[in-house]
DNA sequence: CACGCGTGGGA
DNA sequence: TTCCCAAGCGT
């Protein structure tokens, strides 16, 4: 795509008129608060993460604050946000922006990409969101309005990361600032409008314009999106388990872990992919806890 | 590139 | 109830 499918003001208008008041974008937000924001929403709604991002705004309202905390209580104050991974690659990001970019989050994609648990969503999202920088922030949000708005598909097809950010690099103006208000527009729109199962045209700003209307709205035609099972895998036991722990006040024996899942041989393998990935350790006694507090 | 990784709410 | 999913990342 090389010309511009619409005029990114009706959009940008509709986003400075409807936007939702949400707490990362008030104003004096920092990077460093635009950073939490992301990573606690990659896979999580919208709703979960606000309560649990004003109180880590509120601990640790920089990121040297965050690194000076411990994994566990970091862990703790993750809650059940999901993914625990994240909290841990968030904890040594904040130790490298501290150590290394002055207790600054960058404002540059290629040292964002560099940090852990940043990759090619959250690295442009922080540049344009924080920072007004033109980047080509995608989305599975944006990944679908480009796919209906731009191409006349039903939905997105399997991401390729490559060819999604060209889509959107198409999309955007040269100025910074008005590239920034699209990215964030583009977003909101997949979000409260474009969404996947009840569109609301009606409402969309750009509806005229859109390739999906003027196809008569087709049915996505791709290849079927593969939907992922939780009860009965590690994923749901590995939850379990360091749930024992995030309620404990300290280390807990083995007795305690094996009361939350029948199959010992499944158990033990998610004990020990939890202690792999740091999530948890093991005490010179044999009792387990979270990293970091004994 | 496909897969594994938490959790809880809505249709 | 069951199924689908919600601002991805690392391997």
């Amino acid at each position: 795509m090389t010309t511009i499918a619409w005029d990114p003001t009706e959009l940008t208008d509709w986003f400075a008129a409807e936007a939702r008041p949400l707490p990362w974008r008030a104003p004096g937000v920092t990077g460093w608060g635009v950073l939490v924001s992301e990573t606690m929403l990659q896979q999580t709604p919208v709703n979960r993460v606000a309560p649990i991002w004003q109180e880590w705004l509120e601990r640790w309202p920089r990121p040297s604050d965050l690194a000076a905390a411990t994994q566990a209580e970091v862990l703790r104050a993750w809650g059940k946000l999901g993914y625990p991974r994240r909290a841990l690659r968030l904890h040594q990001a904040a130790a490298a922006i501290a150590a290394d970019h002055g207790d600054v989050v960058p404002s540059d994609v290629d040292t964002l990409l560099a940090l852990p648990g940043i990759g090619a969503y959250t690295a442009r999202a922080v540049a344009a969101f924080a920072y007004g920088r033109r980047a080509p922030v995608v989305d599975t949000n944006v990944r679908r309005v480009v796919a209906r708005a731009v191409h006349g598909a039903g939905d997105a097809g399997p991401p390729s990361t490559k060819r999604d950010l060209a889509d959107v690099d198409a999309l955007l103006p040269s100025d910074d600032a008005s590239a920034a208000r699209l990215s964030a527009a583009l977003m909101e729109l997949g979000q409260v409008v474009c969404t996947v199962r009840s569109p609301a045209c009606e409402r969309c700003p750009i509806a005229a314009d859109c390739a999906w209307q003027h196809a008569g709205r087709p049915a996505y035609a791709g290849p079927p999106k593969k939907v992922q099972k939780f009860a009965g895998t590690d994923r749901q036991v590995r939850g379990k388990l360091l749930d024992v722990l995030r309620g404990a006040e300290g280390p807990v024996p083995r007795a305690a872990l094996d009361a939350v899942w029948q199959d010992a041989g499944q158990r033990d393998r998610c004990l020990d992919s939890l202690l792999v990935d740091g999530l948890l350790e093991q005490t010179d006694d044999g009792r387990f806890a979270l990293p970091g507090e004994h």
